[in-house]
DNA sequence: TGCGCCTCGTAC
DNA sequence: GACGTACGAGGCGCAT
């Protein structure tokens, strides 16, 4: 940062711009060459000089003081063209949005305000830097203040300008007023120029002076020019001289960068068209990185340490060999206990032939010295995707984090679920903090371990820039949190999760791979045949998986009647083959295909791969920062989407087996999301039929056919079944009666009947969607938030969208909320039983245990009263159990 | 070859 | 266009 005021003198910058710069406009057709010019005049001057104090000047627009003193002053210059003067209020949006300060004042010049700006903070004798190409502005350099030329990179100060014009800068003025100038139509006097100009007022000091003396000077033609031009040549000084009195600020603090709004340049340069501004706006202040330290001894590591003991906050990050936490081994660890010390301390990086490098510190100085305060419960540890660092810490290094944790990711995820990108340099940029990217540390290796091979400088450097963003992203995010009255879901819920995620993703399920290879070959088997009757019953072979090609086969060549289409095209889904399968035996062939192709290629050849050799288990991640509504995803393998239904999902569930031993044991929250919605809606009817423990479908369906529970058939109790789910979506009639087949009319009559008996529902939904649109969001009953800006939306597609979200998300989230809580209250139930039973999954509305055969009825009861009391409701919580000895239960 | 989008299908 | 939340496979078009 440089401490200098950089002063610019825009209205010349303009001018230069505009010439310098060959044709440009945007799609408008407005030209923009001199708004470009500026912009990136500006761009090189604040990414090179990284200013902390910078004006910019402008002339005022029409005639001024110079004018009155001589009606020709600039009278040789052209009007400013009609294609500069309609990017003026571009360029001044620009400084203004880049937070530059700014001056304009009527009657002077650019020049007059630089001046003025330079009297007053000479006294204070603060560095200045013009940045022009006017030689007029020399006049005002001295010991502190230079004049550069950005264009030609030119520096001015006082001896360049001695050099120049035989004077020193203090007398520039008085040989300008003899020399003129031209651009200006300043006359001065004619016959001289700066050779000339600095002998005489060298050698007299001043124009007064001269002319006093001017008698004694030798007859020549320069002195009948000095005599005849004598007024012109004081005119001249008079239009030279800069004003030194206009109203600039007084002191340093006036001149201080503003923070420039990002959004406001965004939308310039966008209108603009200025693509690679608007690319580089994303490339934020990179760190200067002058607090780094390099642990390269374990004397090193143990004065770290013992700054550690002192600390209140720690922030880590783990560089590895692989992005499987589970299995990465540990290059090396960064800390940071208060902006902006940070140090990194190697331990695995190996130099080319793959030889540890020396210069670091063994995994066990490493165990030994960090142990104490990395489980210290009462230092906070703050990290982003801190899951990540919890489950390597506690796979290679052997410790378990302890302490109140902080994880970013999920801090930045809870203030904003919709964000598109949580990555920790994506985050930092929007803190205005640039942070060096992995491609770059790695010179864009691609091997999973490059980072191992990385100089332990540079990867010093990039760990310890990560470690700093974190602290600094968190003490960005804790007042927002906070703000949004959301410390509490994520100190008590998301944060005390974590660990139990990890946990369950550490411990896995066991997998038998021998199940899995018969079915994969049983399939294969079946699908072959698939294939030769899908052929011979289309008349010749294509790519069943394309549905394109499909279409082509069905509706084009066989002419069936085509249904809904798709963007791209006719629909080939599981409806309409459904629906073509009675007329035709082809696309009764496809839907047993898919199926099947869809079972092998998904789960069975997948997880296949994901076995872990040594445990025959397989570890999914449990993601914690994915959904909109606030529940969790699973992925790699997704284990919550393991086929439940049908005969050969079935076959896939039993290739999940319990440890030899051991059972599993499940528990589902019955009915979880319409019990949260009559506790939403308070509707009595719903709160009833919770209350008295009756069967919800039945019931329903009693009601909105208007007979006894005791006569609903399984066709009626299926009509009711898809009505309440419809409900909780905020479906329509339309999709009722796609759903179950039946016309709009009934589908509607159905619904109609169905908000009769449970007007409740109906407040609450349109409460809740009129809230969203009062908020701009929604919330659950432990305050997790969604945003939905297109409830506003004139788009009425999108609106609707945003209408059914609103609907969706307070039901879904809130289930979410409570399946949370339960997994707290359970991990409590566990702890220290560990050997005896692990929570393996959570499925949305249900968990699954690994259990000692002998200890499964003990735990069942205590496991279900956890979950029933997870959070009390206006309805009784009900948990069913179940125990397998494989998923197929 | 790699990436992003589309369609489809699995779960709750 | 029409039912919310996910993950992921395969196809396909396009940029590299």
């Amino acid at each position: 940062m440089s401490d200098e005021l950089y002063l610019v003198d825009g209205s010349a910058f303009i001018y230069r711009a505009f010439h310098a710069v060959g044709p440009l406009s945007n799609r408008d057709g407005l030209p923009t060459n001199a708004v470009f010019g500026f912009a990136s005049m500006l761009r090189r001057l604040l990414k090179e000089r990284q200013p902390t104090y910078l004006a910019v000047a402008f002339d005022s627009r029409g005639p001024g003081f110079r004018h009155e003193l001589y009606r020709a002053y600039k009278a040789n210059r052209p009007a400013m063209p009609d294609e500069l003067a309609c990017q003026i209020p571009y360029i001044k949006e620009l400084v203004q949005a880049l937070g530059l300060v700014s001056f304009e004042q009527p009657g002077v010049e650019a020049d007059d305000l630089i001046a003025s700006a330079v009297s007053r903070l000479d006294a204070a004798e603060h560095p200045i830097v013009i940045v022009s190409g006017d030689k007029d502005l020399l006049q005002l350099v001295n010991d502190r203040v230079t004049l550069w030329d950005p264009m030609s990179d030119k520096v001015m100060d006082r001896a360049a300008v001695a050099a120049k014009y035989q004077v020193e800068p203090e007398l520039l003025l008085q040989s300008f007023a003899l020399i003129g100038d031209s651009s200006d139509n300043v006359p001065g006097v004619p016959g001289v120029g700066p050779k000339t100009a600095g002998t005489l007022i060298r050698q007299y000091g001043s124009l007064e002076a001269l002319y006093d003396q001017v008698d004694g000077l030798k007859q020549s033609k320069m002195k009948q020019n000095l005599l005849e031009h004598r007024e012109q040549a004081f005119l001249s000084r008079d239009l030279i001289r800069l004003k030194h009195d206009c109203a600039v600020p007084p002191t340093i603090d006036g001149y201080r960068l503003g923070s420039s709004d990002q959004e406001r340049l965004k939308g310039l340069y966008a209108d603009l068209g200025f693509a690679s501004l608007l690319k580089e706006l994303d490339t934020a202040r990179p760190l200067a990185g002058d607090d780094f330290h390099l642990v390269t001894s374990e004397h090193q590591l143990a004065e770290l340490a013992s700054i550690l003991h002192q600390a209140e906050v720690l922030a880590i990050d783990t560089e590895t060999t692989s992005l499987d936490s589970r299995t990465a081994g540990l290059v090396g660890i960064s800390l940071c206990c208060g902006l902006p010390s940070c140090w990194y301390i190697p331990v695995g990086h190996r130099d080319r032939d793959g030889q540890p490098l020396s210069g670091q510190v063994s995994l066990e100085a490493l165990r030994t010295m960090l142990q104490p305060v990395l489980q210290s419960k009462k230092l906070p540890k703050i990290g982003h995707n801190l899951k990540y660092d919890y489950t390597v810490l506690a796979c290679a290094l052997g410790v378990e984090l302890k302490g109140p944790l902080i994880d970013t990711m999920i801090a930045a995820y809870l203030t904003e679920p919709a964000r598109r990108s949580l990555k920790l340099d994506d985050l930092c940029r929007e803190i205005d903090l640039k942070l060096t990217s992995y491609g770059e540390v790695t010179g864009g290796d691609k091997r999973q371990d490059a980072f191992a091979y990385v100089e332990p400088a540079s990867a010093c450097h990039y760990s310890c820039e990560d470690v700093y963003g974190t602290l600094a992203l968190w003490e960005h995010l804790q007042p927002r949190l906070e703000e949004k009255d959301m410390g509490g879901l994520f100190h008590e819920i998301e944060m005390p999760l974590m660990p139990i995620l990890a946990k369950m993703e550490m411990t896995g399920i066991k997998v038998d791979p021998a199940r899995l290879e018969a079915l994969a070959e049983e399939f294969r088997e079946k699908l072959a045949s698939l294939e030769q009757q899908i052929y011979q019953a289309a008349g010749h072979p294509f790519n069943i998986n394309s549905p394109q090609q499909l279409g082509t086969v069905l509706f084009e060549e066989l002419g069936l009647p085509h249904g809904k289409k798709t963007k791209t095209g006719y629909s080939t889904d599981g409806a309409v083959l459904e629906k073509l399968a009675v007329g035709h035996e082809l696309p009764a062939l496809i839907i047993e295909y898919r199926n099947l192709a869809k079972l092998l290629s998904t789960y069975v050849d997948k997880l296949k791969h994901l076995i872990h050799g040594d445990t025959g288990r397989v570890h999914t991640s449990f993601n914690q920062t994915v959904t909109a509504t606030g529940r969790l995803s699973s992925s790699n393998p997704n284990l919550q989407n393991i086929p439940v239904r049908g005969e050969e999902g079935g076959r896939i569930r039993e290739a999940f087996v319990a440890e030899a031993g051991k059972v599993f044991l499940f528990a589902d929250y019955s009915q979880i999301d319409l019990r949260v919605l009559a506790h939403y809606s308070q509707d009595t009817a719903l709160l009833k039929a919770f209350r008295q423990g009756e069967d919800i479908h039945t019931r329903t369906a009693a009601e909105i056919f208007g007979v006894s529970p005791l006569l609903i058939t399984p066709e009626m109790r299926r009509v009711a079944k898809s009505i309440n789910f419809g409900i909780v979506y905020g479906m329509s009639s339309f999709g009722l009666s796609n759903q179950l087949q039946i016309s709009r009319a009934e589908a509607k009559k159905f619904i109609d009947r169905y908000f009769q008996l449970y007007a409740g529902v109906q407040r609450f939904m349109q409460e809740i969607v009129e809230q969203a649109r009062r908020d701009g969001y929604v919330s659950t009953l432990l305050n997790r938030r969604r945003y939905l800006p297109e409830i506003k939306a004139a788009d009425k597609v999108r609106r609707e969208f945003a209408e059914r979200a609103a609907i969706n998300t307070p039901i879904q989230g809130t289930a979410a909320d409570i399946i949370k809580l339960a997994m707290l209250r359970v991990n409590e139930l566990l702890r220290d039983r560990d050997s005896q039973c692990r929570m393996l999954l959570q499925i949305h509305d249900e968990l699954v245990f690994e259990v000692d055969e002998s200890f499964c009825a003990a735990i069942k009861g205590d496991i279900r009263t956890c979950m029933e009391q997870a959070l009390s409701l206006d309805v009784p919580l009900v948990v069913n159990m179940g125990e397998g000895r494989s998923l197929a239960k």
